[in-house]
DNA sequence: ACCTAAACCTGATAAAAGTCATCTATTTCG
DNA sequence: CGAAATAGATGACTTTTATCAGGTTTAGGT
């Protein structure tokens, strides 16, 4: 397992204009420059684990990362898809806590770590930059709520359609007359970001290609028809 | 509909200690005070409706009020109980949505209401409130990821026994050999808050009390045996 | 107190989804 | 390259839970 470092400047990150980082005073955002470690992650290692206590925040360059908890017969849900330019592990570090979940990289990924103090201190002192990181906490929490009432009252058919549609949103590229998702996903990743088995999952998304609603392409998955995927997912009854 | 106002200081407020303004400095909290209404609520009135624009943050004083989203087919599902000292509504004030819920009275309310305004000046000019804002609104977010990740993987009876003992932390009223549960809730509204349909929260209840794990007192629940229901949530499969 | 509506309960049935077993395809790695 | 491991697929079966339909009890309003 080795830990191989790359050098990137944030002010010149690819990514910053996406990320919360954007619009921090010069003097700030040099301050996490110069106090952050960046490091290259291979498929399937961890970045942090539940239960263990946060030093400080992940910051994604590049890759993606699931962030999921295991329940007891070791079934994962996972909670997150991390993407180039989102935080990672913020929600324990902000409320003080364990982290509640694990993180392990999905793609090879390049993530920048800030230590924990420096990023306290430029968010205690610059209330503009703390306003943003409520507001997206806020944001995340809201889509939570959403996720939540789904997983309460949607079956899992409805569920799987979704998520398709969801990741379609953050993962989507544009072709003609469709959508790739970009993102290789297992089949049990996908049951576990839907809240199901894997064979469950299995045979819903054959029935979502029987019906033409997506196609396989290698690990990923075209969307063909959102539309009528989203009347799947929408319990329209009528 | 009469809306009954009530005559409360903030400073006096018997729910302060349990409250996020605890620690205000005393100008933001008679800042607070000062621009408050406060009124009295009866059990099924609305205090919010998902969908609508946040125009401030209500504070609970007294009586019990359930957050809920609404599907399709009109099925709730309950997302928080609040009680006195709880605020209500901060999410979507703050990040600046639409309410992304609804607010229904359970129990005869007194609540006071607080301008968007003021609160938001107070917020930003009193880092440490903030910081503390911010430190519930992530723990929330915890307790949610818990929440939802049971409601991925555990059965309704295990979530059922799970959210008993939830409410047994926030409504317990110590017995001699058990604990009442001091809140009135509906076997519709525990099956809004389990994720299922009504018959079968029934159909468990009565399990329960037939196991000895519980007994009903009026509306109310009591607690027999906590460790017995905690081996029912716990999906400890042995 | 009485009437009505709502809440609560029970049983029968059907549908959804989980589990288990097995088999095939695809990676991975020595 | 070939063996082994992993991922994907499919069928049979069981369990869980929703739904529907019918009851009874309780609560609220006049």
């Amino acid at each position: 397992m080795q830990r191989k470092e790359f050098p990137i400047d944030c002010s010149l990150c690819s990514h910053l204009k996406d990320s919360l980082f954007n619009g921090l005073q010069p003097e700030d955002l040099s301050r996490i420059n110069n106090h952050k470690t960046c490091i290259q992650y291979k498929k399937g290692q961890n970045i942090f684990y539940e239960g263990t206590r946060p030093t400080g925040l992940f910051c994604i360059n590049g890759g993606k990362v699931k962030v999921f908890k295991n329940n007891i017969q070791g079934k994962e849900f996972i909670l997150y898809i991390a993407k180039p330019g989102d935080f990672l592990g913020y929600r324990a570090l902000l409320s003080e806590e364990f982290y509640g979940a694990t993180a392990t990289v999905l793609e090879d990924a390049k993530i920048c770590f800030i230590q924990k103090d420096n990023f306290l201190e430029v968010l205690q002192k610059n209330p503009v930059f703390m306003r943003k990181v409520v507001k997206e906490v806020c944001k995340q929490m809201g889509i939570m709520e959403e996720r939540m009432a789904e997983l309460a009252h949607k079956s899992v058919r409805e569920r799987l359609a979704a998520n398709l549609l969801m990741l379609k949103e953050s993962y989507g590229m544009e072709g003609e007359d469709s959508v790739l998702l970009d993102i290789a996903l297992s089949r049990e990743d996908w049951a576990s970001l839907v809240g199901t088995a894997t064979e469950t999952v299995i045979r819903l998304l054959s029935d979502f290609k029987a019906d033409e609603l997506i196609s396989f392409e290698g690990k990923k998955i075209r969307v063909l028809d959102p539309k009528r995927l989203a009347k799947q997912a929408d319990l329209i009854v009528a």
